[in-house]
DNA sequence: TCCAGCGTTGCGAACGATTTGCATTCGGCT
DNA sequence: AGCCGAATGCAAATCGTTCGCAACGCTGGA
């Protein structure tokens, strides 16, 4: 099927090698290191989450912006907006289930995916109605989680 | 003294009045200035846009965005963010038909109110699921509005 | 394997949105 | 009319993010 080699447990970042020469883009130390942190942590990370938990002195604070950036255009990444006024990453979950929400709570931050998609049915319909072409959304669910119900 | 046959189309500014005096809070002109602004704009504005709709000299931008956190905490106005990191504000609607969303042209950034709430079912069904309490969400769409698919 | 070219990075300054400290002003109750 | 604390203006401070520029290091070709 896909995988033609030596890619067994790490399928991103062969992904990365290929979308990146694809690209003409280069495969440089940082993006390897940015999107081992990515694998390894479940939920959304914001940059300063995500350059704290490099290696340290493997690259600015700049650069793990820029980084990401690049893998959000190239779709290795997706961006998410939990309307505190810090954008978070994750990898990209390719294909069927790829699409999802969070669930966050207003207390301590805990993140929670939510598998299913919720949206994508009014899309078409809304497209329809408006005339607006290309229509996607973004939602994210709030909440207080169990343990802050507690205090 | 105030105009006194002038407030039918405008509860709003009766209930700022109620409201503040609840809240043991002052009904100044600036706040009454943004109110009206708003009251006059059809879709969310920015700081920015409700500052510049301001007659000129009648409050600073830090009053602005102060009026703007009490106005919502007091649940005068709503705060929507589009991703742009800009917050935007709409005078709340109140009671039933409150709860809505916007479809917004990610190329001339026109936006459109979308009246149906496409998400209440789900939170209780996400609380259930998750055990978190007083679930919300946020929800706005995106795509290219009929003027820009044209260019 | 080596080299040149250009994509990348580091670092610090620049930026836009939002917040805050502080002295002054003003709304509202007595 | 007068007082007290809330609200405002102004400017400086924060925060997340971007940008300019010189140094650096991938990569494809010799």
């Amino acid at each position: 099927m896909k995988n033609p080699g030596c890619n067994h447990h790490r399928p991103e970042l062969g992904d990365l090698t290929d979308r990146l020469r694809r690209e003409a883009r280069r495969i440089t130390g940082p993006r390897q290191a940015i999107l081992r942190v990515l694998q390894a942590h479940p939920s959304p990370m914001s940059n300063k989450e995500i350059f704290a938990a490099l290696p340290k002195g493997e690259c600015d604070l700049a650069t793990v912006y820029r980084s990401l950036h690049l893998l959000e255009d190239i779709g290795l990444v997706e961006r998410f907006d939990f309307g505190d006024g810090t954008a978070r990453f994750e990898m990209a979950r390719g294909g069927h289930s790829g699409h999802h929400h969070h669930l966050v709570c207003t207390s301590c931050n805990a993140i929670q995916a939510i598998e299913d998609c919720l949206a994508l049915d009014w899309e078409s319909r809304i497209s329809q109605e408006s005339g607006f072409k290309m229509v996607t959304h973004k939602l994210e669910f709030f909440g207080l989680c169990p343990q802050c119900q507690k205090t």
